[in-house]
DNA sequence: TTGCCTCGAGATCA
DNA sequence: CTCGAGGCAA
């Protein structure tokens, strides 16, 4: 009957009744979802949604993003874009102790000169992946997942199938929002998934962290839909063109609320540290009944004001800390030890345990750092151990359990000679660790170097992996990292895993990383000390490899960052013959550069970006804007597109914003400009 | 450090 | 079907 009656209707009658159903189900979701108080029954519930998506499939050209229809994901994609967030996701501080978060009180109150209590909003820590939420004139643009904290994934299309975050907003909402806020999976959610895949002889997730990261990671939005996933929001990165301005953080989360977003409802606010801990201890006592995984709590400074005035330490803000719960603990038995030989040497003590499930992993290997730590711990083979997953993930052994020790135990002695090539080891004075001397003669020491030879930021050799190089070591087929290149097709052949298709392979990408940059070279040389920023200030500091070579050690210390030690170890680099060898190798066998251009462009950081220039400025004018990039190596350009490095956004900007928005490249506001101008400029003068 | 996803390719069996 | 590599997140 509805449906004949539709198609008698005229196109407007039918876009309003679209529209009208799309606001009908939107509010019903938030009801049922965020609200958890549906309204009406689920069979009334589907017939609005059947009536929907058959008025969508009749009428595709009313087919719009932000439909409740789209929930269900849309087609699988290629991979996943990397997007720059506008503002980035820093991390929080962590506080593993109540006298740490005592401290953090402290240092605020010291920095802010009060003695009053600082009012702090109190959230439950969910044990879920972070996320930022773009909004444009109310509609859901744009996912992405927190990445480095400078750019991560667009994820928009698994992050739409995910029934609590809102498609649209309620109004009043600002033109533009972004929202922070963390996904997660429910334990009840993880629980009937994982009781389904069960009985479909599927594979069973480890923990509800991991459903929630691998269902996000999926290519096909409709396998996420599937997925029963739910997000909190927990804060406001941006607002734009919206009346109302908010003082406190809690004021913004109540904004959130009303414009649809679920908020954790154990969320509280409080006055002082010591109300903090309460909330603390009243938390971790319903733990347990918490629908969801938590692994601490956040302590804010409610008000905005002061948070500006705290400002930020390197990745954290100053205003923010995360009190978390005591780790989880479980006995396991230390069935050995091994020492690992490191790209350098160095020799470290690896536990080896019988495996156990703790916090959300299961642990079989923990690093015991060196043998002051084994001598102050006592730890001994066979022992019974307290095991745990200090800080966020790293294992680690600690304590032991006297009362279980056996009556045969074996003592720990770092060896004498090297467990890979026998040669002396020897401790370092004023050092904790102890080295194998056998250098590039030590089978674990080459591969080391090939490895990180070949590592993506290094030289960046694809396909080969650690199996590959166990094997072409092991068989001594090569010895050197030069040795790489005389590589066959052949020869790779021959190896387990390795058919004519995957040399072949391997082959072309050695050949195509024979075209590389100096600094690049540099850092895969492995000097000790020499990172990738310190090889960065060696290229740019000398023009060719053969002055770095002759530079002695005062010369060397001229450069940034670099003092005596890692001068004494470029240097001592340079003077062992066997290296030099291996670089007259690498060389040969057709490893090249381009030599800088000229070269205080060149360094500049901006060599090269795009930037395009919208709205009023007011820093400085358009023209010294452009001047000052353009001397910095920057190319200004009108229009924005995918290959823009960034747009400047002044004061009332153009469609330049939106289209800059959508297509995910980089914002800057004039201040960002100002710093990164001065940051470019620094970076060139050296 | 572990767990997850994806891709390409090798191994295995029909 | 299984494995290795590579990328990502906490």
């Amino acid at each position: 009957m509805l449906v004949i009656l539709m198609n008698t209707q005229k196109p407007d009658d039918i876009a309003n009744r679209i529209e009208i159903l799309r606001d009908e189900i939107h509010a019903h979701n938030y009801r049922y979802h965020v609200l958890d108080a549906p309204t009406i029954s689920d069979a009334e519930y589907d017939r609005l949604f059947q009536e929907l998506k058959n008025l969508e499939a009749e009428h595709p050209e009313f087919q719009s993003l932000d439909s409740p229809t789209q929930r269900v994901g849309a087609a699988p994609k290629k991979e996943f874009p990397a997007v720059a967030h506008s503002i980035p996701m820093l991390s929080l501080d962590n506080a593993f102790s109540v006298d740490s978060a005592k401290d953090f009180d402290k240092r605020i109150r010291i920095r802010l000169k009060t003695e009053a209590f600082i009012t702090y909003a109190c959230e439950p820590k969910i044990d879920g992946l972070a996320v930022s939420l773009v909004y444009e004139q109310g509609r859901l643009i744009s996912g992405v997942t927190r990445g480095d904290g400078v750019s991560g994934e667009q994820i928009t299309e698994n992050l739409r199938t995910i029934s609590t975050i809102p498609l649209k907003l309620k109004p009043p909402f600002p033109d533009v929002l972004e929202v922070r806020g963390e996904v997660f999976m429910p334990k009840a959610g993880f629980k009937a998934l994982n009781e389904k895949n069960a009985l479909l002889g599927e594979k069973l997730f480890v923990n509800p962290r991991n459903a929630a990261a691998g269902s996000l990671r999926q290519l096909d939005s409709s396998i996420t839909a599937k997925r029963p996933l739910s997000f909190f929001a927990y804060g406001i990165a941006r607002m734009e063109g919206f009346s109302q301005r908010f003082s406190t953080h809690s004021e913004n989360m109540q904004a959130l609320k009303k414009w649809g977003f679920p908020v954790c409802a154990e969320n509280r606010v409080v006055e002082g540290i010591e109300a903090c801990l309460t909330y603390y201890e009243q938390l971790q006592a319903k733990r347990e009944q918490l629908p969801f995984e938590i692994d601490g709590v956040v302590y804010k400074v409610d008000n905005i004001e002061l948070q500006q005035q705290l400002g930020f330490v390197s990745r954290a803000p100053r205003w923010a800390i995360a009190h978390k719960f005591a780790a989880e603990e479980a006995f396991s038995e230390l069935l050995g030890i091994e020492f690992q030989v490191g790209r350098t040497g160095t020799l470290t003590p690896v536990a080896r345990l019988k495996p156990v499930f703790v916090g959300g992993a299961t642990i079989s290997n923990a690093t015991l750092h060196n043998m002051d730590e084994i001598q102050r711990k006592d730890v001994r083979v066979g022992d019974t151990v307290v095991v745990r997953r200090a800080g966020d993930v790293i294992p680690e052994v600690a304590s032991v359990v006297l009362e279980k020790r056996p009556s045969q135990t074996t003592h720990i002695a770092m060896p004498k000679h090297c467990p890979i090539c026998h040669s002396d080891v020897i401790r370092e004075k004023e050092e904790a660790a102890y080295r194998c001397m056998g250098g590039l003669f030590c089978a674990a020491q080459q591969k080391e170097a090939i490895l990180h030879f070949s590592a993506r930021r290094a030289m960046d050799i694809d396909g080969l992996g650690i199996k590959i190089v166990d094997q072409l070591v092991d068989k001594k087929i090569i010895q050197t990292v030069a040795d790489l290149y005389t590589l066959s097709v052949e020869q790779l052949a021959g190896l387990e895993r390795l058919g004519k298709k995957s040399a072949e392979n391997l082959v072309d990408a050695l050949a195509k990383s024979k075209e590389t940059t100096f600094a690049r070279f540099l850092f895969s040389l492995g000097i000790r000390e020499v990172g990738e920023a310190t090889a960065h200030n060696l290229a740019n500091h000398f023009s060719d490899l053969q002055t770095l070579i002759k530079a002695d050690e005062l010369e060397l210390q001229q450069i940034t960052d670099i003092g005596p030690i890692v001068a004494a170890h470029i240097y001592y680099f340079f003077r062992q013959p066997h290296n030099l060898e291996v670089i007259q190798g690498l060389l040969k066998a057709g490893i090249h550069w381009q030599a800088p251009q000229s070269k205080s462009v060149s360094n500049s950081p901006l060599f090269g970006a795009t930037f395009v220039l919208t709205g009023t400025l007011n820093a400085l004018s358009r023209e010294e804007a452009k001047e000052q990039l353009i001397a910095l190596g920057a190319k200004i350009s009108e229009a924005v597109s995918k290959k823009t490095s960034y747009v400047v956004v002044g004061d009332s900007p153009g469609s330049k914003l939106t289209k800059a928005q959508s297509l995910g490249v980089p914002i800057l506001d004039q201040t960002q400009l100002l710093a990164l101008l001065e940051h470019a400029k620094q970076a060139q003068s050296q």
